[in-house]
DNA sequence: CCATCATATAGTCAAATTGACTCAAACACA
DNA sequence: TGTGTTTGAGTCAATTTGACTATATGATGG
């Protein structure tokens, strides 16, 4: 009965046994696609520049240093990668494979992020990062394939929809853009009135006075996000 | 724009700045409540014998070697502590402020297993190990108390009841005791007719032609589980 | 061996939810 | 001023859900 495994010595002092920590981030914004108009989900990669796995893409990540916060280093090295500030950010799952890596036992804890669409525009993107459609990836080093892929699934089945859809849009926004991101997210389209109807009943919304004018149609009622409604949040790991 | 952390020198090699690697597990078992005889919720925890928290009780865990999965050193740790085979595992969360444990960071892999009922009564337990009714913890060592609390959370709010219910029973058993299963981890009385409507029509539960027999009332059909319902799971991160 | 007890199992019914659909409102544009 | 387009309100049937009633069946005790 080995039961005291945490009151052994730090394995700093009796030296090997340990892995590396480090922590990356996928970073989610919704824009137009070239070809369909439609708005879909990319994300921002880095492209390595040494070895193992020299000029490939990668996420934006980084070593933990040891008096850096998790969460902190996610959102760092998101501001780092596109100067962005998420919007929505969350710890998805730390994978630690011994053969993830090559030669070293990296233990990779994963955040994902939602940043803002028109911001995502005008995102810094130079030689080493590079915007990508999310189910249009390349072969990405490590087993990053298989993190975005895992991330793409719990955006799609996080039942919370009204905090994440939010990340996507500004203060205010019609019902018709709310729409446009969850058909973006569910891949799917959406009866706008039954859609209007569910999010109506959902007590997430507060309804301004203010409408969209403008366009060729009846001008579009402005909504706002209840934050009150994220004080119901599941009890998050974090409080 | 520093977007080559990934290909930094190893940490390692510069010294410093790195974490300490730990995996933790919260095991549950459903056990009667000694007063109220219902089935409760129990997990075993560890008493610590070196400080830090000398004498607390924690979870049961240990560093990570440098040669060991991380799903492989939880399972491991839980057969030491209780002598158990998980019928279920998965991660739970990452813990890793910096000043959860003094003096060092330590960043903490946590999973969460569930085993079953019958054999966690016969789960050794000495002077270091004991079992606790999960709703009634003393305080624990570090952040262990938000840990269980957290997976409590995840245990109750988890879709996929089925597979969670089957690893706290046998491979055959009755509506009632699906139900039971259901009752504890819900905290809530469920309409047996109801229960079983919403069970046939899950489809992941096989009825056999055994009845058990030898209480009071009409014997109640033995079940089993569907294994071929994990098939359509949700894309793990695992696979 | 029969009445009774206790749970298993089947079935009913109304309320709530969901998906598909219709239709008037309101503004831009030609 | 008419046409096009989307907003926003409403209808209706199918499905699901919760509460409830009724029957089945073996154990038990007199």
């Amino acid at each position: 009965m080995l039961e005291h495994h945490l009151t052994e010595q730090s394995p700093l002092e009796r030296g090997s046994v340990q892995a590396t920590l480090a922590v990356s981030t996928v970073i989610f914004a919704l824009r137009p696609d070239d070809e369909s108009g439609l708005k879909t989900l990319w994300l921002p990669l880095v492209r390595r520049t040494r070895d193992p796995h020299r000029d490939l893409w990668a996420l934006p990540g980084g070593w933990l240093p040891a008096d850096e916060e998790l969460a902190a280093a996610a959102g760092r090295t998101l501001r780092e990668t596109t100067d962005l500030s998420p919007r929505y950010l969350e710890q998805l799952y730390t994978f630690g494979d011994i053969d993830r890596s090559p030669g070293l036992r990296v233990v990779s804890v994963v955040y994902w992020a939602l940043v803002r669409s028109e911001v995502a525009e005008r995102a810094s993107v130079g030689e080493n990062v590079r915007w990508f459609a999310a189910d249009q990836l390349p072969p990405l080093a490590f087993d990053h394939n298989r993190i975005v892929e895992y991330a793409l699934w719990r955006l799609r089945t996080k039942v919370e929809y009204a905090r994440i859809a939010h990340a996507f849009l500004g203060d205010t926004f019609t019902l018709a853009q709310l729409r446009e991101v969850h058909e973006a997210v569910l891949q799917k389209a959406l009866d706008p009135a039954n859609f209007r109807r569910s999010m109506e009943s959902s007590g997430t919304l507060i309804s301004t006075d203010q409408h969209v004018a403008g366009a060729r149609h009846r001008p579009a009622r402005l909504y706002r996000y209840d934050d009150r409604a994220s004080e119901h949040d599941p009890p998050g790991p974090t409080r």
